[in-house]
RNA sequence: GCGCUCGUAGCUCAGUUGGAUAGAGCAUCUGGCUUCGAACCAGAGGGCCGCAGGUUCGAGUCCUGCCGAGCGCACCA
């Protein structure tokens, strides 16, 4: 907690030149920053350059009066002006680390954010297992839902189901068309089988079939249209893949600690004509409207506003292009239609809800419900969904035009704020690296374009990918070699449950370093290494911390609480003159900062780095023998030194939280 | 053609409201386990921040142009 901080030292620096300067505007921003190192100053702030010009007075000068006019402030020990002119700020240091270990006085409370938000990710074609890509899709949103109930926003997470897609409907083409198996052999196959692997491969055999005859595209379009309208037996085999993929698909989410609160089929959307009544706002808004000429003619389309682009140079411009058509000429809804209708929902605009169902356990306990349209199946009483504040959608980058038609849909029904609070949670795909092609055997021809990328595209189609489930395999087959070599006097359970933390650990860290914006060239050799950046070197952290807290314990007889009992009022000399020992305790403390600066970036790598540089820090702490707690002869020293510790090991068992991640026993 | 992203160490990447000396991991090299357990630590080498202009007290970060790469832009989903 260092923000409150933040606000104090800004507040009485508005408040030095106000009564100095006469300056009083709000715009003006008075940025905090860390100097480079401690000896400099613990918090500081360049204000006085921006206003150089503004008061005719060299930085220095305007910091040096600063710095005398600022007075006293509570928690801050001096605050002095750098010959360069930065105004920098010295906290209380033993204050500062009793407070944010509850030893004294209170930090102020968090701010209150009553409204309700809906994450909405994964959202994967239950028509195979899942991979990596769809792995990174999963473990942002999860951290995205972590990091806003950390701030306090009231989170509701959605998966969507496309169980009506054509994805399914190819799967359904292989076993009808290529396998000639009924439900009941697809019913066996489940009973025996890994089906969402048995998947995987029928559909890149499909692929292959519609290659050989395009003819055969025919049959997909006939079983695509026995699905939306619930034609059997095609309908019935459609659902019984969909619902056994998503089953799997859970378990394999479960493995890294994420889960959901209500699945949306969109089955349910169509048969509750969810389509029908958002056209009809859309009508009677006149967001779309019947296209009389031109090549759209016959269609309805939305007119698409791009502030952005630019004006027509010569008046040559294409004014279908401006258009997306809404409703073919033939009554039929394109796509992004449904997407309209649930995004109307989802923003408490259609006037129309979904039943529910109880559909599973989550990992807390709790119901995992879904949407249905079958009245037998509804359950009356069920939690309130939809109708959010705000959203944010979960999608890679490819959706970018269609998640903007969606912000232009809300705004054209007349709802500009709603389009505001939606948001694109928008991140790039993840590719193979060309090592790792090789090792799936996908080398592509050298001399072939596909060999010049810099990576190799993953393709469900093709079944070129790797499987989220054996990526976790490796890892936690790896984690467990190592903790069968070094913690062999634990049960073999023991030793199984702790590798598959620090299996998860490895895998989420490493679908949340990378910035949105990067393409993860996927390398596997690199994902299940557990030396250096990466989730188990922030776990190996904490368990070290944990074992400094058992020895004092095992040594000194003292608990947590009797250790940190003695510290108000003992001589705070220790902590005043360790540079090293401080320098932790201010960084663990950036932790709201921190999640802070993720909300307003969606950068999930700015909480990643933030935890490993401060598990190195912690590190370097643990290993130096000068800084030794329990060889410590001194009672004083021994006690801030604990204190540290203590505090270290609670931000980062948060950060890890935040990630998803559980700390081990033992490594 | 238009739009969006990206180009930083040998490799993979940070640098997210423009700030003090451009960082991390991996790889390479040198040290360190009878120590709070080395999944670690200490240290070394390694940079025209794609190129050229501009704005600013200050630019890897903002603007313009160029070069190179990726992804979008359907009466597909």
């Amino acid at each position: 907690m260092i923000l409150p901080l933040h606000e104090e030292v800004r507040a009485r620096v508005r408040d030095a030149l106000a009564r100095l300067h006469g300056i009083t505007d709000a715009e003006l921003t008075i940025p905090i920053e860390y100097p480079p190192n401690r000896a400099l100053g613990d918090l500081g702030t360049p204000v006085a350059f921006d206003l150089a010009r503004r008061l005719r007075k060299a930085p220095r000068a305007i910091a040096q009066e600063l710095a005398g006019a600022i007075g006293p402030i509570a928690g801050v020990s001096r605050v002095d002006a750098a010959p360069n002119g930065y105004l920098n700020v010295f906290l209380d240091r033993p204050t500062f680390l009793l407070a944010r270990l509850g030893l004294a006085g209170s930090l102020p409370p968090a701010p209150a954010r009553p409204e309700k938000t809906i994450v909405e990710h994964t959202a994967i074609n239950p028509n195979k297992a899942a991979h990596i890509g769809h792995l990174r899709n999963s473990a942002l949103g999860d951290t995205l839902v972590r990091v806003l109930k950390f701030r306090g926003n009231p989170v509701e997470v959605q998966n969507y189901i496309d169980d009506t897609g054509v994805q399914v409907a190819d799967v359904v083409v292989g076993f009808q068309q290529l396998e000639k198996l009924s439900i009941d052999d697809a019913k066996r196959i489940a009973a025996s089988t890994r089906f969402d692997y048995y998947c995987w491969d029928l559909y890149a055999r499909v692929t292959e079939w519609y290659d050989g005859d395009k003819e055969r595209l025919k049959i997909r379009a006939a079983t695509l249209h026995d699905i939306e309208h619930g034609v059997d037996p095609t309908a019935t085999l459609a659902s019984f893949i969909a619902h056994t993929v998503v089953h799997a698909h859970l378990k394999t989410m479960a493995r890294l600690n994420i889960d959901y609160q209500l699945l949306t089929w969109e089955g349910d959307i169509l048969r509750l004509k969810f389509w029908a009544r958002a056209f009809e706002v859309l009508k009677e808004t006149g967001a779309v409207f019947l296209q009389s000429e031109g090549k759209h003619a016959g269609c309805w389309v939305m007119k698409i506003d791009d502030p952005d682009a630019a004006p027509a140079e010569d008046g040559e411009e294409d004014p279908e292009a401006r258009e997306k058509v809404i409703v073919r000429s033939n009554g039929t809804v394109v796509y992004v239609g449904k997407d309209m209708a649930y995004q109307f929902w989802k923003s408490g605009l259609l006037g129309r809800d979904f039943l529910y169902r109880k559909f599973a356990t989550r990992m807390d306990g709790d119901t995992l419900w879904a949407t249905t349209s079958d009245q037998s199946q509804a359950v009356a009483e069920h939690p309130k969904f939809g109708d959010a504040a705000a959203t944010y959608n979960v999608i890679d980058v490819r959706q970018s035009y269609l998640q903007k038609l969606l912000k232009q849909a809300l705004s054209a029904i007349g709802h500009p704020q709603e389009a505001d609070r939606l948001k694109h949670f928008s991140y790039e795909m993840v590719a193979l690296s060309h090592a790792t092609a090789q090792q799936l055997g996908f080398a592509p021809d050298p001399n072939s374009e596909e060999a010049k990328k810099p990576f190799v595209e993953v393709s469900g189609r093709k079944g070129l990918g790797v499987k989220a489930d054996d990526l976790i395999d490796r890892v936690i087959d790896k984690a467990l070699a190592e903790v069968d070599r070094r913690q062999s006097d634990l049960p073999p359970d023991e030793r199984r449950r702790i590798a598959e933390q620090i299996g998860a650990a490895a895998v989420r860290y490493f679908l949340i370093k990378y910035s949105r914006t990067t393409v993860i060239a996927f390398d596997i050799d690199e994902a299940v290494s557990f030396v250096g950046e990466t989730g188990p070197y922030i776990q190996y952290a904490v368990v070290r911390a944990n074992k400094i807290i058992g020895k004092l314990q095992e040594r000194f007889g003292l608990d947590e609480t009797a250790t940190l009992a003695g510290l108000p009022g003992s001589p705070p000399d220790l902590i005043n003159e360790d540079a090293e020992l401080w320098a932790l305790v201010l960084e663990a403390s950036r932790l709201d900062e921190i999640v802070e600066q993720v909300v307003r970036s969606l950068e999930f790598a700015v909480l990643a780095k933030f935890g490993f540089g401060l598990a190195q820090m912690f590190s370097a702490f643990y290993q130096n023998p000068k800084q030794s707690v329990i060889n410590e002869d001194r009672a004083e020293a021994r006690r801030w030194r604990a204190a540290a510790v203590v505090y270290c090991r609670q931000q980062l068992t948060r950060v890890l939280d935040l990630m998803g991640v559980a700390v081990p026993a033992r490594m």
